[in-house]
DNA sequence: TAATTAATTGCAAATTTTTGCAATGTTTAA
DNA sequence: TTAAACATTGCAAAAATTTGCAATTAATTA
């Protein structure tokens, strides 16, 4: 019989833990794995995996054997919550072929981008330069990385900075590589944005490298937005999660685009 | 037979006691091995291999029988932020007076001024102008705060942006109010910093502000570091956790400096 | 409603990390 | 030079983590 109780109970012994946890460490900037299980009625594995989780969304920070306060940096600038698509992750597979140590990369804000930084090796010896808040706050652990943050205008909704500021500032580097998130492309058409400012800014950081990696999912090639970055043929590869041989695609073969 | 120190030393996870080492260090500029070894209730060999692994980090310098400051840096933001949170509350609490609506302000990295930050009312309308990355995602809630990032190169310890960018970004603002979180101050020596990068970064500040407000706990007041920022009385107002009747500051309101 | 899919949780084996100890080598200072 | 202090290395026990798996439960869909 269904015990509408014991489901309540259940359930908000999900939320109580996650949330007992964050408080705990609050209170003592530090949490132990074997405490908590005691506390909560838990296993270790349990107690473990929420500790992940919270880690993940940059709440606290998981150490051997249980977890300390995590960056105080706000974990909206972390966003790494809807970034673990399977999708991206390919894409961010494939990405890191391109990047190699010594490397100056820059960076535009978005999720597929973040997803890509995410995945580089801990010990990666880089120059980063970005206008993205949760890229800046993953490579905040990366001891070989150098970042460079593009100043401006702050764009709350993106976590990324755009403006006049900020697009002189990207005309005074010189990158070897621009990862280029985007919200659609098209041959004919070109690479396009939802927002004016934003395609300013990634048009900037097109002029000013040697390589441009746009990624982008599947479902966006062929689509077009309101505002104009670029032509197709301003890039000199596009990565997907599909495989690269599919015939779709062959148009971009043919203006010359790697494909990935 | 229970053994309190058994006990204690299972408490204390590993990350804890890094943490620990490091604030040693950074608090008596060096740490000796047979002290951390009772201190923390671990081997030598544990000790020494913890500080390699710091050392390795550049978090210090290890040495023969213990390890000393590396570089003179800061102790990391992380550290910083959990002490004297009850004097930061104070005059984050004084600093709102003066910080009226429609102001720009201009903010730099510390934990006391993402104290004051912190503190402001939700519904304020402001323009920060900040190099901090905390001050930031504090304000990534506040609707009606327009907010400018000052970029530049990443500072990991303090989570912020340093350097010619940096400096020369801040010399095409021109703010109202400075809040200017400093490390120490003496009235003949002036504002002093740990770091010479901050240092540059802050007398930026001041040059470009009308209005400079120096935050500073009670301690640091007659001590000086080894960077110098700006004369004493280049600053317009001081604010302390202490009665700002204190004979101690005498001395500055007779050079015209507001104290709270 | 029933069946399928997805999520949660605990268990256990394999692996990695941590830690103290002891043997050996190196540096320091009287 | 020699004795003491310190460092390095390898080793083994203990602890923590990872991984795959299975049981249970929740959510979705036909």
């Amino acid at each position: 019989m269904f015990n509408f109780f014991l489901y309540l109970y259940l359930l908000m012994l999900k939320a109580e833990r996650l949330q007992k946890i964050v408080e705990q460490v609050a209170k003592d900037n530090k949490v132990i794995l074997d405490d908590l299980s005691q506390l909560l009625n838990v296993s270790t594995d349990t107690v473990r995996r929420d500790i992940k989780e919270l880690s993940d969304k940059g709440l606290l920070k998981a150490v051997r054997g249980g977890a300390i306060v995590g960056s105080p940096v706000h974990p909206h600038f972390k966003e790494r919550q809807h970034i673990d698509t399977q999708q991206k992750k390919v894409i961010a597979q494939k990405a890191l072929e391109f990047i190699k140590p010594g490397l100056v990369l820059l960076v535009n804000a978005g999720t597929t981008t973040t997803a890509v930084i995410s995945a580089l090796p801990k010990d990666i010896s880089l120059t980063v330069i970005t206008n993205s808040f949760p890229v800046v706050s993953i490579l905040e652990d990366y001891p070989n990385v150098n970042v460079f943050f593009i100043g401006g205008q702050l764009n709350k909704p993106a976590f990324s900075t755009i403006g006049y500021e900020t697009i002189e500032a990207i005309r005074n580097f010189r990158a070897d590589v621009c990862l280029l998130g985007i919200c659609s492309i098209d041959l004919k058409v070109g690479i396009t944005g939802f927002t004016y400012e934003e395609s300013l800014v990634d048009r900037a950081m097109i002029e000013t490298s040697k390589y441009v990696i746009a990624l982008s999912t599947y479902d966006k090639i062929g689509v077009s937005d309101p505002y104009y970055v670029c032509a197709a043929n301003a890039i000199d590869a596009l990565i997907t999660e599909k495989d690269p041989s599919l015939a779709d695609l062959d148009g971009f073969k043919d203006a010359g685009i790697m494909i990935k």
